[in-house]
RNA sequence: UCCUCGGUAGCUCAGUGGCAGAGCAAUCGGCUGUUAACCGAUCGGUCGUAGGUUCGAAUCCUACCCGGGGAGCCA
């Protein structure tokens, strides 16, 4: 027989096939069963009619449950009603395993229990086409740089030394040594540039921060290309090019996922047709303290209160309306109820803060670092990512070199995607002269010893160089619409978190 | 570390001082095209833990534990 995945159905119309996977739902009527059957690559309605197969394949197909496995053969016909336009008219079906008493449902769950079973959860839907966002944007990442040149290579895992304090690294025993694992493998990638050129590395980096936010993780993947002979212009036009291409690809090739996800794909459109803004850390500032600025916020706060009114009366009526409906049309409204409930709370929580991210705002002084609701606010201006560049050097990094034209600053850029999602790449220029950066060092009261190596990299035919690094998960929860990175990778590392 | 919200059936939740509830799941039955199917029945409880107030506590008070969201920090 011939055996086949579910995406490929459509080369086999009017075919006999063979589908392997799993239970995913399933109904019944007295001589009919409907299975979706998930094989991995998608879902196919299979119906199975009683006089259509043998007395054995009925009752077998009486005794699966969600997430059972089997073997199932039929013919492949087009059919609007069902997942995917085809369907599979079932002729014989073989049960593997009878799964018992799946815990997850396809009814709602609550994020703890989710988190529980994420090892199971990864078999629902949405975390199916999540995956299949992120493994686009991986390809379209190792696409992007190898196609102009870059090698990818790989810095250390296990550090010897802290290089910017101990406090957000995770310590572990090497022999009799103490080790820290990465936080960035930024200064062994400048090495590996003046080696190579161009390069790029791909992995999983360490943060020992304890934040519970929708934006934190403890281990996460991070991609940082370091480029010999870049200045910062040509570091932030390849971060722009870079993400306008990994964006244009998952549009390209994931559009059913995306759909699974219900994104809505306007926004990311602009990301690949305009050029993102790019705004100095000066600009940016003056933005925030401006008339215009203010205005905005009170407005919002108005469209709030209006929506939440909207809202509240929407909630009274159906209220009304729940006494005298319907078994269905009740648990729609008991849904919907749930739903305003939620965004009434949001609304709250935001009207709330409204006042402090003004205030924020308003009275920000330069040399301070933007807090979460400044960059949302700063974003909220535009529909593409922004890059933000040229930051008070006394906030950034030893390793950044200054503007020559001002030497309060440094020739940093990050780029804030739209929507919320915030920083998704932090980068810059580095400081190339050996004098100037031992002075930085010292400055910063780091040792010279520890960075001896990295020291070398100036001594021995030191050249500009730049580079960025880009946060995998915030990317793919910005791409995906998730509003917590913990659904962007398979099984998440977070404060309180180390299984499954 | 701080602020804030929460912990009631396997799951999602209602119940704010007076008999422990609903929907889903599971089990049994019904239904010839279902889309989180539907309909009927059955099963299902250490109300986070400990103490206190009270004739009486899921409900009020105190402490603690666990989790969500946020601040700081950051990709």
């Amino acid at each position: 027989m011939l055996m086949v995945y579910i995406a490929n159905l459509a080369e086999h119309k009017d075919q006999q096939v063979t589908l392997k996977g799993w239970i995913y739902n399933f109904r019944s009527s007295k001589n009919l069963y409907f299975l979706e059957v998930r094989d991995g690559s998608g879902i196919c309605q299979c119906v199975v009619a009683k006089d259509s197969v043998s007395e054995e394949a009925w009752d077998a197909a009486e005794t699966l449950r969600q997430e059972s496995s089997l073997e199932i053969t039929g013919t492949v016909v087009e059919d609007e009603r069902s997942i995917g336009g085809y369907e599979l008219q079932v002729s014989d079906l073989d049960v593997i395993q009878i799964a018992k008493d799946y815990p997850i449902t396809l009814k709602e769950h609550g994020v703890d229990f989710l988190m529980e079973n994420r090892h199971l959860w990864l078999r629902s839907r949405r975390q199916w086409a999540a995956m299949r966002v992120r493994n686009e944007i991986i390809y379209a990442i190792h696409t992007f740089f190898q196609e102009r040149g870059f090698i990818q290579m790989d810095a250390p895992i296990f550090t010897g030394n802290a290089a910017e304090g101990t406090t957000n690294l995770f310590e572990t025993e090497y022999f009799d040594e103490q080790a820290y694992l990465t936080q960035s493998g930024q200064l062994y990638g400048e090495a590996l540039a003046m080696a190579h050129g161009l390069i790029y590395t791909f992995g999983p980096t360490f943060r020992a921060e304890k934040s519970k936010t929708r934006r934190h993780l403890t281990e996460f993947w991070m991609i940082e290309p370091e480029m010999a002979f870049y200045d910062l212009e040509m570091n932030m036009e390849l971060a722009e090019d870079f993400i306008r291409f990994v964006v244009k690809r998952v549009l390209d090739r994931r559009p059913d996922e995306l759909d699974i996800l219900q994104r809505d794909t306007s926004i990311l459109k602009k990301t690949v047709s305009e050029d993102f803004p790019r705004i100095s850390y000066g600009e940016a500032v003056e933005t925030l303290k401006s008339e215009e600025m203010a205005d905005m916020l009170d407005q919002m706060v108005e469209d709030r209160r209006a929506e939440e009114a909207t809202l509240r009366e929407e909630r009274r009526e159906i209220k009304k309306e729940r006494g005298q409906a319907k078994k269905w049309r009740k648990a729609q409204i008991d849904q919907r109820i749930k739903d305003i409930a939620a965004r009434i709370d949001q609304i709250e929580e935001d009207l709330r803060n409204i006042p402090d991210w003004r205030a924020s705002a308003l009275n920000f002084k330069w040399g301070e670092d933007f807090g979460g609701s400044d960059e949302t606010l700063l974003t909220m201006q535009y529909d593409t990512p922004i890059l933000v560049h040229r930051y008070p050097a006394d906030i950034k990094a030893f390793y950044m070199k200054r503007d020559p034209e001002d030497e309060k600053l440094a020739l940093a850029v990050d780029m804030l995607a739209p929507e919320g999602y915030g920083e998704i790449i932090g980068g810059s220029e580095r400081e190339a002269d050996l004098d100037t950066l031992k002075k930085r060092l010292a400055e910063h009261d780091l040792s010279e010893e520890v960075f001896s190596w990295y020291l070398d990299l100036r001594k021995y035919g030191t050249v500009p160089h730049s580079g960025f690094g880009l946060g995998l998960e915030r990317t793919v929860a910005w791409l995906c619409g998730l509003d917590h990175v913990r659904e962007t990778i398979p099984f998440p590392r977070m404060m309180g978190r180390l299984t499954p």
